[in-house]
DNA sequence: AATAATGTTTGTAATTTTGCGAACAACAAA
DNA sequence: TTTGTTGTTCGCAAAATTACAAACATTATT
């Protein structure tokens, strides 16, 4: 029983994933990713949500390191976390790509 | 106030990222990302959960679209669902390679 | 019909997530 | 020093997640 290790990658990339895994964080990401300018006033403005909770989930995303924060009084600047970045999106195509390739008898039908 | 509409597809997305947000889902599609054959005993036998709990974490990849499964007599044959898969591949990808382009000026320094 | 094998469902408990208002902290400007 | 701006943190409540044992359902086999 129990063969299976659950591998640091696979921490890894659940991690980043259940940061994902809401339709507000996502839009949040997908505003932070075409924009270089970016503070927390830009993105609460644009949200339907107080901003305790737009505060929360910046944090969140920022504890999975998906994004950062740098603090400009009187503001602060958040933008995505380049190098992590980088590595979910090696993480999630190495899942993704490396799945259903053209066998035969494949119940992926 | 509130000039961004979160979009049906940052709703999948979401909804996908959220289904791999769990090392042991991440290890069950690793693992039937990888084989044709694929019992629920087989996936059970390999994981350190409880067979109710597995069954539970295979419904939820279920709902999200991320695999399917097929009654045997008396077994449960899971596979990978091709076609939510490479839907799946389509968004992360537009997701995250859609970020730090070669921007002067990016805040992804 | 009784038994066995395979998974799902139910019931329960502990923990985590989500969302908000209000209070708070840090800094700049009047 | 007082006021205003910008975000974070706290406290709370509701809902969702996670995990398991036990009960159950379904189909084969004896």
């Amino acid at each position: 029983m129990a063969k299976l290790e659950i591998t640091p990658e696979q921490e890894r990339l659940a991690r980043f994933a259940k940061a994902m895994g809401h339709p507000t964080r996502v839009a949040i990401l997908h505003f932070l990713a075409q924009r270089n300018e970016c503070f927390f006033g830009d993105i609460h403005e644009v949200l339907p949500v107080a901003k305790a909770t737009v505060s929360q989930h910046l944090s969140e995303l920022k504890e999975a390191g998906l994004i950062q924060g740098t603090i400009e009084p009187p503001k602060v600047k958040y933008c995505i976390n380049a190098e992590n970045w980088k590595l979910a999106r090696q993480l999630f195509s190495q899942m993704l790509d490396d799945c259903c390739p053209s066998k035969k008898n494949s119940c992926c039908s």
